[in-house]
This record gives C-alpha cells, structure tokens and sequence, in this order.
DNA sequence: GGGGATTTGTAGTCATTGATACAAAATGCC
DNA sequence: GGCATTTTGTATCAATGACTACAAATCCCC
C-alpha cells in the first residue's frame, strides 16, 4: 500500500514520516499549536531537530501538513452532510451533532484542529488554520445558497458561531451528553428561521 | 476622589497605577495575554522593568488585577441583565444581544477579556480567566434555576456555549451587524426550549 | 539638612524558543 | 571497492521569554 517499490538512494530514515505527522497531530490536536515546542515534537518523534527540519521544513510547515491531512482524519464530513437536495434545517441540525461528538470523542484532543489552531500566535499557522477554516465555511455557504440564497450568510454565521462555541467548551472539558443537548438546543433556531 | 491626602514616603512614582493598568487591559484584550510580553507592557506604559514588577509582582499578577476590574469596564453587566423575576427567556435574549454589542464595540479590542484569557497557554493566568468565567456561569445557572430549576443546566451550557462562539468571532473580525444577528438567531431556540 | 524609605534606570540573569553547521554514518549505483 | 547521496547525531546559534541585582535618585520626616 504504502511501500515505495524503487528503494530511495542515501541513508534511510530511521523514523515514517507519515506515523511522525500522525503524532505530531494527536500532539497540535492536545495541547494547541502554540503549546507545542519543537522540542516536544522531536522528542514524542524520537528524532533530533535536523531530522525533523529536514523532513517537514519547519513548524508551521509540519502544521499546514497536518491541516491538509486533518479533512481525512478527524474533521466534519461536510460533503457527506451537506449532501445537495438535503433539506437545510437537517442538515445544518447533524453537521450540529456530529460536530459535539466529534469534538468530544478523544478528551484529550479536544474540539477542532483547525477551529483552535486559527487562534494561535504564529502567523503562518494561524493563516493556514484559517484557510481550512475559511474552505469548511463556504461548504455551508453554499449549501445554503442553493435553496435559500438569501438565508445563506445568516445561517452560516449562525452554526460556525455555534461551532466554534462547542469546540471552546469540549476544550474546556464538556462531555459529550452536554455538548449534544447544546447542539440540538441550536438547532430548533434553525428550524423556524424561515422569517425576514 | 482618587487622591492619597497622606503623601506616601519614598520616591514618588512618575506613573498612575491605575492608568498603567487601564492600559495594560487594553493592550491583553487587543492582542491577548499570551502574545502580550512585558517587554510590550514597559513600552507600552513608559516604564522600565523594575517598576512594572514592583508595582504589580508579575505579569500573571496584572493580568488577574485587571480581570478584577473588567466587571466594571467592559464586562456583561450581568446583575443588571439578569435581574430577579425577569422572564428567562427575554432575559438571556438580551443577554446574547448585548455581548454582541460589547464584543464588537471595539474592534481593536473584540471578544470577552475572560472568556478569551481562559485559554491562554500560562496555568496562573488561565486560573485567574477562568474563575471570572465560571463565576459568570454560576449567576447564569441560579437565575435561570430560579424558575426552571430542570432546564438551568441545558439553558446555561447553551448560553455560554453560543457567547464563547460570539467571541470567537468578534475576534475573527465579525461586525455587530453579524454577531448581532447571529444573537438574535440564537436566541429562538430558547424561546421553544421547554419540552424535555 | 541628615536619615530612612521607596522608586528609578542600567544592565544583566537564566531558561526556552525555532532553527542550523558540520562531520560521521549508512545506503544505492557503477 | 569507491563515489555520490541522503540522513543522522552532536553541539550549537541568535532571539526572546519572564524576571532581578544593585546603586543612584528622589521623596517625607525630624
């Protein structure tokens, strides 16, 4: 599957770059971009800093990576959710609830990756975070505007800010029972949003 | 009104404490605590190290000095919003809109001091935000329980959650016309919010 | 105007940050 | 076997973080 049929020519690594990124994530994921050093990194990696920065360039670098893997490992299904034809309240209603468990389901990675990381203090992660971010809210953008052009920027607003919420509080150490009757809270506004 | 009538002993200062600290809030809630130094903290105030750490022992020392004061500069003035015998609905209604309000008020400041130092990456700091916070919730439960003892728990998750969320994205750059709405989108949940 | 008290400014401490220089080690190719 | 290539380990770098030692300066009190 993953084997890389023509061997490679210099010294070979002693550590799988993918295994690396896949714990450098549960690491971001736990304590936060900024929280997490290059020492720590290169320590959980069991790898010396010139390994490291020879593989994935940088922090940030190995961060933007992360983000591009997060879609795949962890993150909101949103073209499953916000599959076309399905009728909005719904749908916004379980991209809701998937948002509380996924948030909840590892307390010790807490919320969303790229949700959390869009707040950090470094520039280049932040932007790349923010980019993510910006992708995922422009699905439901556009979700919406297919059947309610005019609805759709309120409504977007409205569960990113409600998203954003869950994500801080299952940070903040709530469960999944209270993030679920939260998000099911949010999503009986949505169903009689229809006026103005 | 602000004036020492016994003149203290030694060297007289050459700042206004209560000015460095009015200052030193505005400067967190720009850019928030962590990203703050003191090295910005003593430009910013005109003075040197020395007389920053006498005068407040230490950056997380500040930071919960001026938390102590937000309540009257800028926090929700909650025991006015939720004043005993107000219907809990019109009240948390008004409460969500007026953290709208004052999270935009000033952009170069968005978001809610507290709610935003509560993650921060210093464990004193943190402590300190924290505990606003949680008092905060706990004023919301005990309205809320005042009437509706059964819902104060779902209802005050609710409200904290959808107001972490208003913060977030004030500080995302969200203007009042967007977090306003969002407020008001969030606040027909809880009108219908009584089965269960 | 001398003495105790307090703040100020200069100049530093020590730990940690992200990131690197350099040579030795380990491979494939010829 | 020798050479080009790539990674590894050791040892650091410069910058920045929060914080402080120390002596000169400036006040009140007597």
């Amino acid at each position: 599957m993953t084997t890389n049929p023509p061997r490679a020519r210099g010294r070979p690594r002693r550590f799988d770059p993918e295994q690396a990124v896949a714990t450098a994530q549960r690491l971001f994921h736990a304590r936060g971009y900024d929280a997490v050093s290059v020492a720590d990194l290169t320590e959980a990696l069991g790898i010396n800093p010139p390994s490291f920065y020879a593989a994935f360039g940088s922090k940030a670098g190995l961060y933007a990576r992360i983000l591009g893997r997060y879609t795949g490992t962890g993150a909101l299904p949103l073209a499953e959710i916000l599959r076309p034809g399905r009728p909005v309240p719904e749908a916004l209603a379980a991209m809701l609830e998937e948002a509380a468990r996924r948030y909840a389901a590892d307390p010790a990675a807490a919320g969303c990756l790229a949700i959390e990381g869009a707040r950090c203090n470094d520039p280049e992660a932040r932007a790349a975070a923010r980019a993510l971010t910006a992708a995922g809210e422009d699905s439901i953008r556009r979700f919406i505007a297919a059947t309610q052009p005019e609805a759709a920027e309120r409504l977007t607003d409205y569960v990113v800010t409600v998203m954003a919420g869950l994500s801080t509080m299952a940070r903040e150490g709530q469960g999944l029972d209270r993030l679920l009757a939260t998000a099911r809270l949010a999503s009986l506004g949505l169903a009689q949003a229809r006026q103005d």
